[in-house]
DNA sequence: TTCACGCTGTGAATCGTTTCACAAACACTG
DNA sequence: CAGTGTTTGTGAAACGATTCACAGCGTGAA
């Protein structure tokens, strides 16, 4: 119903929200919010249409109503575990990023075959043998994951994640996922992202000439 | 010229190309890489006409030829440095993986403004105090960079990445950053990615009600 | 009370991207 | 060497997302 693109706006006109009731200011325009966000007044005023709330023309949008009005989209009723796969360099990162931090999503139970990690307890987080995944996962109800294992072993990983009981997946590993009808998965890809800066900033520059 | 979109899936199709070279296949047909990079044919099609190659009816695509027209697409003339602002815990993650990696794009110096980091060599890595961003970059011809520091700091970084000639950034720190026109960003946003992945998850399970 | 202003909500237009659909090309077969 | 089957390249259609443009409204000023 609600496209992708305006899900992952949305994520991003709350956090700017929260950042203007910081400063204390209970009212805000939908052309403030696209200059924080870096797009068009209609574009926030399609999105907040979209999510069913809406404005007064003459104060704009009232700040905690529509904080309120996105986190009823965006946030699951309940508090969610993700679990993560990978206790590398990039799942530490992870670890220490999203362990305890919002209320509604946090990582709550890592996995790693290395020994070495294994019954450890990592930035605050517990570490757990990949035997036991199924059963962890189960029983803490876990939908999400984040993949941070090595390209050779993502799609393993996430076959279990799935058979498991977790349909939402976040891939940092260079490979595109099998998974069945029913899953998500949002790819970070680092490496084409750094292609792509790398191309365009040649290219902007030839534009300049 | 060519789209952001169409550079960000020739960077996985070379990649995947790569693969089917290491196996020892010499050529693929569009559908071979469209079901490896989860896409459709004629979108692989449409991509490959962009970049100018073209292959054989019979024959498909000549796997080392196709990969030799997306690095002129997509590689820069010669070796480019890149330059990473924050050695925290993603910035080592990004150090591990993208020091040497690439000859082509590679991290080849860093900054962090922490006493304890500065001056030592990390993950193959030199970081210099901050202080020493702009003589460094200058010196080093670095127009590349990754910003890695906390949201509060990333801004003042990229200004100063941008003053010293760097036109490219991948910005992780969540905040849309200000930059002069002709300076591309690319925002990799893991927080908005997550909430993303569990608003999927749920409406997924729900549809299939 | 009336007016003028500036913002929201939204139908319609526009824009960029993806997909369709098919002619032309080629290899293989008998 | 004609026939068959499969694939490419690409104009044109379809699609989805963004932007335009303006009616309608509430506020503050006079
Ligand atoms: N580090 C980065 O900046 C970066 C950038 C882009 C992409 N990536 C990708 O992210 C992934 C992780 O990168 P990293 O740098 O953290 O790698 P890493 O080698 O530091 O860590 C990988 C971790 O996964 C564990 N592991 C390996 N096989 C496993 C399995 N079958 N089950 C469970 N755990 C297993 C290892 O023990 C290790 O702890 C890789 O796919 C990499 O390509 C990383
Ligand atoms: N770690 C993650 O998984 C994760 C996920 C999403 C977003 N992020 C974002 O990435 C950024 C870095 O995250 P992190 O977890 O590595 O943080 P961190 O606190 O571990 O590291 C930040 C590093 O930046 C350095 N620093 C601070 N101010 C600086 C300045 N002005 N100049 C140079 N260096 C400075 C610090 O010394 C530290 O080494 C943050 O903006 C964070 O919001 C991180």
């Amino acid at each position: 119903m609600v496209s992708d693109k305006t899900i992952g706006r949305i994520s991003v006109y709350r956090r700017l929200l929260k950042e203007v009731a910081a400063k204390g200011e209970t009212n805000v325009f939908s052309h403030q919010l696209a200059t924080m966000a870096g797009c068009t007044p209609a574009q926030v005023r399609r999105d907040v249409m979209t999510i069913g709330y809406s404005g007064s023309p003459a104060r704009g949008y009232d700040v905690a109503e529509l904080i309120d009005s996105i986190s009823a989209v965006l946030d699951p009723p309940e508090h969610e575990g993700i679990a993560l796969v990978g206790v590398g360099n990039l799942g530490r990162a992870m670890l220490s990023y999203f362990v305890g931090r919002s209320p509604r999503l946090a990582i709550v139970a890592a996995f790693d075959e290395d020994p070495e990690k294994v019954n450890r307890v990592i930035h605050g987080c517990r570490c757990y043998p990949v035997n036991d995944m199924e059963q962890v996962i189960r029983e803490r109800g876990i939908r999400e994951a984040i993949i941070a294992v090595p390209a050779a072993a993502a799609q393993d990983a996430a076959r279990r994640l799935v058979s498991a009981g977790v349909n939402g997946l976040v891939n940092f590993a260079p490979v595109r996922l099998w998974v069945p009808d029913g899953v998500y998965v949002e790819n970070v890809d680092v490496t084409m992202a750094l292609e792509r800066v790398a191309y365009f900033a040649r290219e902007r520059v030839q534009e300049r000439v």
